[in-house]
DNA sequence: GTAACTGCAAATTCTTTGCATCAAC
DNA sequence: GTTGATGCAAAGAATTTGCAGTTAC
């Protein structure tokens, strides 16, 4: 499960592992939060100041193509990258601060059981996106 | 809880009721599913082909604002837009033909009981975005 | 009459693409 | 050596903004 694995399976995969694709990924995988993709570039430009946008842009879709990484849309006008956890895996975003908090809820099973609509359906993927305020910034 | 009602409030929060706001706010109630920003602007230009991009913009922001119609992200690049549901209203977008299905599920209070690290947290909106294959196109 | 709204064009932001060069396999 | 990946610049899509003229209140 270490991050050297899952390059590995990557590149069996099909993909080249090039230094900027492992910079790239080491970047994400070493970030706990939620970078989105000009933070990626910033901080890798630090390390190695020729990479450009596109290649971030490139190496991200390819690695979520893999189910190396998720890419997330917290409606913040951008998208949010990380690597791959749980399905169960959520956000809840503070409206003010812009706090970004992750909770593990069991969301597709009891969807699954309580919706009927849904029934036939296949489900790949459940996100939660919540928003609101937290605790700091005047939660109740 | 009609169309002129609403609109009418809108109005006493200090919006102007412009003939642009009424017909934009028309399409977006009128429709049952869930238009882009582009869908309403085309559908508006035929009834004043005159109307510009920005006044949908400008309208939708300020319907939003004021709690008439919800905007959602649904993972296609763009914005959808569509009348307040409850806010137990969720979506289900089929990966394969675009399909979008609408479901209600009474989330936000299951996620309260259950997710103590958002003890303290006021949530405004909670929102299910799915993803999958719907019957028609190979859901299982 | 005044402040808010409109239409138009130009600017922004995020993301993708074309292409010649380069590097992983 | 071949094919996929990179860097750069340019294109694209969605959305926003500046501004002068217009309209609801």
């Amino acid at each position: 499960m270490n991050r050297k694995a899952n390059l590995e399976k990557a590149r069996l995969r099909g993909g080249r592992l090039t230094s900027q694709r492992k910079l790239i990924y080491s970047i994400v995988s070493r970030s706990d939060g939620h970078l989105d993709a000009d933070q990626i570039y910033t901080e890798a430009k630090s390390a190695r100041p020729r990479i450009s946008l596109s290649t971030v842009y490139r190496a991200l879709a390819r690695f979520k193509e893999m189910g190396l990484i998720a890419e997330h849309d917290l409606g913040q006008g951008h998208h949010h990258y990380e690597t791959s956890h749980s399905e169960n895996h959520h956000h809840f975003v503070c409206n003010r601060c812009g706090l970004v908090l992750e909770f593990e809820y069991a969301l597709s099973r009891q969807v699954k059981m309580n919706v009927p609509a849904l029934k036939g359906f296949k489900v790949t993927s459940a996100e939660v996106n919540m928003k609101g305020m937290c605790r700091k910034c005047g939660g109740k």
